[in-house]
DNA sequence: AACAGTCCCAACCGCGAATTG
DNA sequence: TCAATTCGCGGTTGGGACTGT
């Protein structure tokens, strides 16, 4: 059913950051009564903010128990593999990081991780081998930056011969995947023609217009504790493309296996 | 020293789920 | 059963801190 935005029509609530005379209050306040019930809380406990805010204030600063400074590395191992299964649910994520919270973690994740699988050429969203020219473009380095045109060239063509031979390999006409087409359009017409040398269907690709996706494959390892339900962002179980199972297909092409 | 650009994080916003009456 | 209310979540933003020129 959802709701009206928190707190309409409460005239002169307070908002931005709190000072520590509200922290005092409120945290007086929960030692006291518990959390719970915040939309009286604000009232009772003599603070002029929505309900709403007390419970993040609380919830993100004040609590107890909450470790606050730098992400240690384990930390953030757990937090990428959490991710590689949960996507975006950093409730998730934060119930197997005591101490941290999900703002904190969601923080971190768009600050820093997500930038540093970028610049490791791995798609934050996916976890996979990024073929998006555009993800790899919003790499802050400079110098990674700088290095990408020739790389990238080869990468792709590496990454694209490598297709071909799988689909070549199945027996079947290739199906181009999202971003074949894209590569192919990309790149440097002198590299084309030598790859056509090799392989005289990689310009086919060109000739076909659907779009199936990239398929993800499932995490290899999970945590050890109760199994996480996949959020959102996971891949519905793979299904057989054109009689190729795109699953496996995928899993062999590794962002090892195309650079090497 | 002054300014501009970038980074970072606390806090806000709006939505859907869960609960209540 | 259903509307109203409350809670919790994820996305987004504002502004202070930091860095480079």
């Amino acid at each position: 059913m959802g709701r009206s935005p928190c707190c309409v029509g409460e005239a002169n609530l307070k908002k931005g950051p709190w000072t520590t005379e509200e922290d005092g209050k409120l945290t007086e306040y929960i030692e006291k009564h518990g959390e719970g019930r915040w939309s009286h809380l604000p009232k009772h406990a003599g603070l002029n903010r929505c309900g709403k805010s007390c419970r993040l204030r609380w919830i993100n600063y004040l609590r107890p128990n909450i470790i606050r400074g730098k992400f240690t590395e384990e930390e953030e191992k757990l937090i990428i593999q959490l991710h590689s299964v949960v996507g975006n649910k950093w409730s998730t994520i934060a119930a197997r990081l005591p101490g941290r919270t999900d703002n904190e973690i969601k923080n971190y994740w768009n600050t820093h991780v997500r930038k540093k699988l970028l610049s490791m050429g791995i798609d934050p969203v996916t976890h996979r081998p990024t073929t998006n020219l555009s993800s790899l473009a919003t790499v802050p380095n400079p110098l990674l930056a700088a290095n990408l045109g020739k790389a990238l060239q080869l990468t792709r063509l590496k990454l694209l011969h490598r297709l071909l031979q799988l689909f070549s390999n199945s027996g079947r006409s290739p199906a181009p995947t999202m971003d074949a087409s894209n590569l192919i359009a990309s790149l440097d017409p002198q590299m084309v023609d030598q790859i056509n040398v090799a392989s005289p269907s990689v310009t086919t690709f060109m000739d076909h217009s659907s779009t199936p996706s990239l398929i993800s494959c499932s995490p290899a390892n999970s945590p050890a504790e109760p199994p996480l339900k996949p959020g959102p962002m996971m891949s519905p179980p793979v299904e057989p493309c054109c009689g190729i199972n795109l699953g496996d297909l995928d899993c062999d092409l590794s962002w090892k296996d195309i650079l090497e």
